[in-house]
DNA sequence: CAGTCTATTTTTAGAGC
DNA sequence: TGCTCTAAAAATAGACT
């Protein structure tokens, strides 16, 4: 009989599902799992033709009461990761666009299509801001709020800046303009009778595109 | 030697990540994976301390060219999910709130503390649809814009109303309300210092909540 | 559809590069 | 952080209830 020898290592071990303490071993873990969730929503929209998102911020954001400045200042350490209708696991590895610069720490999960677009216009630059703009909206409903909660820093677009941050000195005002979108929202949502559709002056860009986010 | 009997099942089988073309295996893969997903999520955010959040919807919004009522009246299927910090995989057990007439197709998963604002909100119905925004508000920043594309039907918050259907019929003018509030942050983002919070009139209700959400 | 029950395929904890 | 490797834990395809 030959000696066993003993194993090789002891293999993946039962864990409890509760905050890992060993900061170490959570960030390990969290890049792990991380990857783990992409690559299954991302199958599951692929398998099932469904629209999926999945969002992941590297810290909670607990808001310390006032760190705006600080928190601005540490590089964010703002993971994020989101993926929409189908996509190929294979675009996971496109972490970063070529226009880097403008998406820091942002891993990109997207459909093909939207990857591109984004891609595309951040190429423009300045310019085409505004078109980025339509674009993020254009994408799936999280797609944009999420493309809003990028980690601060200068040389960004709006929909990158840190919502915490802002959310944290401008409370008042900001809340008073989201109360008008929202009152704006429910004014309109009652009436949906869809009727042929105003013909008006969009302001998208893009004639009959799809506006699915709010 | 005893007969090995044959195997029961033939267990997992390997599958091509693509398109499930038979409908009834896409349902019930789509069931099984979705759960799977929402658990990875809820696990990753519980052990990492990170949010994150996940949104599937049961059908691609492809938006056939207009068929905004006929949507509508489908019953949607907008099958729908979301989840926020951290989240006891147990809480997926609650997929239907007491309050269930209004939050219908809603899967929901989320921290303990949001659910049970949600929950006892509902409860007090309509005259507290403003709470209940509110509350969605203070959400994880996709959380708020995910209630927003629920399946649509009546009696309905206008955060659960079909923001599809609505993107087709009122495109042109909530439109240009996405651009107001879009410009609105622009211009603030830019002069961003994070001075004392201007601890003005806010509208949202609990004082300094952390408005993390467009 | 939501569970149940296998037999397998996947994912991943732990340790190291 | 990103990979690699191994062994064991989890997820899940398929078939049924």
């Amino acid at each position: 009989m030959v000696k066993p020898e003993g194993k090789k290592t002891k293999g993946k071990q039962v864990i409890e599902i509760r905050r890992i303490e060993n900061k170490e071993r959570r960030q390990v873990t969290f890049s792990k799992r991380k990857a783990g969730v992409l690559k299954k929503a991302s199958e599951l929209s692929l398998l099932c033709g469904a629209h999926a998102a999945v969002a992941i911020f590297s810290k909670k954001q607990e808001l310390p009461q006032g760190g705006g400045e600080a928190r601005r200042a540490n590089g964010g350490g703002n993971v994020f990761a989101m993926g929409t209708p189908s996509v190929d696991h294979v675009l996971r590895r496109f972490a970063r666009l070529p226009g880097d610069a403008y998406l820091p720490a942002l891993e990109y999960v997207g459909g093909a299509a939207e990857r591109a677009a984004v891609e595309a216009t951040v190429r423009q630059t300045e310019e085409t801001k505004e078109r980025v703009a339509a674009e993020a909206a254009r994408m799936s409903a999280i797609g944009a709020k999420v493309l809003t909660a990028v980690p601060a820093g200068r040389e960004r677009f709006w929909w990158e800046a840190d919502v915490e941050a802002l959310g944290e000195a401008e409370l008042p005002e900001f809340a008073r303009a989201l109360q008008r979108l929202r009152d704006y929202v429910r004014r309109h949502a009652g009436k949906l009778q869809p009727s042929a559709s105003p013909a008006g002056t969009d302001g998208a860009g893009q004639p009959q595109a799809s506006l699915n986010v709010l």
